[in-house]
DNA sequence: TACACTACTAACCAATCAGTCATTAAATTG
DNA sequence: CAATTTAATGACTGATTGGTTAGTAGTGTA
């Protein structure tokens, strides 16, 4: 597929006397940011051609460059912008949270799918992932922002379990995994090989539901009420 | 850093007579594979470049070309090479396997960090999931491959534990992912962010033994003896 | 309408890189 | 030791692409 195909094909030209030199300088840096994070997610760093992403959002190469100075800066500028945090809203919440621990981990799991997974935002990780080695600079960024913070709100729900007695004595260091894994892997998988269609693509509710099921009964304290979840 | 540094980096050359033109038809496309995958993981495919490769392999371009008629080819070597299964072996495993299905489930995910998680080959999970919107064709030789039957394997384990009233019975299309989850997460990490050396990486064994234990405490029958795992 | 300003474009350039091929030299053979 | 074969090289090429810039055309103001 050609630069032209690109072109013809993803710019959103609904009337043929197409509109050239529009000054929309507000806008454009928000849709540049849109168009690279759909391709670089899609397609990886290398692999993404920046007159692809002008393209995209509707302009000629030039004018990227007139916002972003290079390639590199374009890349952690979509980074950095879709790395807003809610970890940190999240972290808020706990303290005037009311009820079980149980019912606190499944909120948690199913509000960071609204406000992360199912959000374009949710590439970002694989994005990272990806290109990490590539990135140290922008690792690290990722790392002191999004990882360490949100193992820290994991860290801090499931101590307040034990705490409460409602769950057993963990391995904290391990046992946050348990809440981490399934998420990341949900989004990895989201936007990789359950992006190719491969098979009827997996239920997020029906699958979170699943996993925070499994989890919570797997720390529950031994001598906790017999178990019914919701 | 420059090819010439790449060169003169990682070619294993101790004396100082180097010896070029060695004959050594044989051996050239295994040590070009070996040579591939690792940069391949390490950097994504469209930024590693076919002649650090070859470098790599102390080989010149142009022999790397004689092997493998194009950077594509390589790379679909690589990952044909590097996806031996020791699924297959795990599943004829299965019916002679004594004892409870929770040793067995601990069993089969150690065995598989000692089979695939602990080896090279571990990062071709990475390197699929980056690349599988760029290789349609390899992302669908992977998902028949290995995605298909290793959640088969998963699947015939944890009906087995069901079957034999170990297990509490469970919603199987999502509960193979309790234990695929935590596994490919490790390998994803060890990959990328893990391999930036930003904190104390997290133990293997350490982080298999308490996925599993959270795992089948999490799907045992609420009926079965006190739980009393090792 | 004339002028100034600048968002935007498109043609262009320099660097990079996948892939080629004429040449070199290590093995093999007689 | 020649003659032959072929593994291996490295200089070269054509195509691609990140980045530049001279020029174009909207927009505002008088």
């Amino acid at each position: 597929m050609s630069i032209k195909d690109v072109i013809d094909n993803t710019v959103c030209s609904t009337d043929t006397t197409r509109a050239k030199h529009l000054r929309r300088k507000e806008a454009r840096p928000g849709e540049l940011l849109d168009a690279a994070l759909d391709l670089f997610v899609a397609k990886g760093f290398a692999a993404t051609r920046v007159e692809e992403v002008a393209a995209k959002a509707g302009v000629s190469k030039g004018t990227l460059f007139l916002y972003f100075k290079s390639k590199e800066e374009l890349f952690e500028a979509v980074v950095r912008e879709n790395m807003g945090n809610p970890i940190n809203q999240g972290l808020a919440e706990i303290d005037s949270f009311e009820g079980t621990t149980t019912n606190m981990l499944q909120f948690a799991m199913f509000a960071w799918w609204e406000r992360v997974g199912n959000t374009k935002a949710s590439g970002i990780s694989k994005l990272v992932m990806s290109e990490a080695s590539n990135f140290p600079g922008l690792a690290n960024f990722y790392h002191q922002t999004v990882v360490k913070p949100g193992r820290q709100l994991i860290r801090a729900i499931l101590q307040r379990g034990v705490d409460r007695g409602e769950f057993r004595t963990l391995n904290m260091d391990y046992a946050v995994y348990s809440v981490i894994a399934p998420l990341m892997f949900l989004t990895t998988w989201k936007h990789s090989l359950g992006a190719c269609s491969l098979e009827a693509p997996l239920d997020p509710k029906d699958y979170i539901t699943s996993q925070a099921d499994i989890i919570v009964r797997g720390i529950l304290a031994n001598d906790s009420a017999p178990i019914n979840l919701n």
